[in-house]
DNA sequence: CGTCTTGTTGAGGCCTATCAATGAGCGTGG
DNA sequence: CCACGCTCATTGATAGGCCTCAACAAGACG
């Protein structure tokens, strides 16, 4: 497609935080870092770093899913991205990681020494191009995340959310309209700049507008894309 | 300074979007780069690119001031930074733009058509890093950026930009606490995901208390820096 | 089958947006 | 040099969306 040496990370990961995608990686440079990668397995709810902690260590998502997220003194909470399989977490040009990470599920990371991760980036050909690709994706995340946090409705924000879960979760091309939302209420609403009361408010209107069906709490049907879409551009429709 | 091959960024541009820099790239990159580089003034108030375009070029900021939006389709705006002297921008992975950018004060750019930046990335040994680096700073101040917008009062945000245009403008080292402030409060208000008024009304309170004092429009004397980091850091004074 | 956590719903209040009007700054031209 | 007209900043009154607080429901788990 676009480089000669690496896979390109294309859309992948384009609406979702958190630096991802070693695959796509030349077979070689890959089956390089496996040999230095650790794997490890985290627990439901654990840390996996805190904000500020000293950054020894890079991380990939294996399976699972986690929060990153940074804090206000008196407790407030932003969570400024969720990771999927695939991602990567912990790179900083600093001595500390400016953001923590716990697991919304229990997950699977494969764990590579800095110092070691940081050599290979000299050493790999493409390597740093890729990571550099894969940060820009991160980078325009974080600039439309921008735009939902200051300038979106809670109704807004819910729709991009649940377009971008599910777009998240179609990887394979399908048009599923069932969504699994594997985190919390409070995590939702932390990620969107809301509380989980108003969360819960807005999704309960979505439900008795007929757009989405809600089997279960972790578990929603779009049955009106097209309006969820409408709400998620930001067209300002009387509808809501 | 502190690389060898590199010059780092160090602590530059932590708290400002826009991919800042090209100096502190090794001296015979640097002039590599500047070979394919046109100078390009721009007027105040003028487009340099909108959201959408053929992303075809890359620039840096030689002198003024730019600023980074998105837009809704009814109008809502949101800033993602301002870009002064030596920041990147218009690198993109895909083929368009994902934002504008337009003149807050007239600028002077640099202009490298995409081709060859991306060929120079390619072939000088340690530009993908340098740039990852960067990178990597932006992305840093991006997620500051989200814990402002989700969860930050007006006062706060008030504070945090403040501050932030304050450290902006003291690279030399200096603790002035004289700030310019280029933009005009529609831009502050659609940065801080606020709007003019209330960024007016804000500024006015914190006159009224002595934390600051504004000989004109443009220039803010900061008169207790304490206040303002205890507000910016979010510690939920009582004195606000 | 209790207990604890998480989700949901409602009532009321506050912060910020909206609307409207005035004031300040500034370039232009008389 | 000052008047005019524009744009931008400031201030006030009011409204509204989301937050806060509180109670209850629904699962999860031992």
């Amino acid at each position: 497609m676009m480089y000669s040496q690496l896979a390109p990370v294309a859309g992948r990961s384009r609406n979702f935080p958190g630096i991802s995608a070693l695959n796509g990686l030349r077979a070689d440079a890959a089956s390089h870092l496996a040999t230095i990668g650790f794997s490890q397995n985290i627990p439901v709810g654990e840390t996996v770093f805190s904000e500020g902690d000293r950054a020894e260590n890079v991380y990939e998502v294996v399976w699972g899913v986690l929060r990153l997220y940074k804090l206000l003194p008196d407790g407030r909470r932003q969570i400024t991205g969720f990771l999927f399989s695939g991602h990567l977490l912990g790179l900083a040009n600093g001595g500390s990681y400016t953001y923590g990470a716990e697991a919304i599920t229990e997950a699977s990371l494969r764990r590579y020494p800095r110092a070691r991760f940081e050599r290979m980036v000299d050493e790999v050909p493409g390597l740093a191009k890729h990571l550099l690709t894969v940060t820009f994706n991160e980078l325009h995340a974080a600039q439309d995340q921008m735009l939902l946090l200051g300038r979106k409705s809670a109704a807004e924000k819910i729709a991009s959310f649940l377009l971008n879960m599910a777009e998240r979760q179609n990887r394979n091309g399908g048009r599923m309209d069932y969504v699994h939302i594997p985190m919390g209420r409070s995590d939702i609403a932390d990620y969107l700049g809301l509380t989980k009361e108003t969360v819960c408010k807005t999704l309960s209107k979505l439900k008795r507008d007929g757009v989405i069906v809600s089997p279960s709490v972790s578990r929603i049907e779009l049955r009106n894309r097209g309006q969820l879409e409408e709400l998620a551009a930001g067209e300002r429709g009387e509808t809501f």
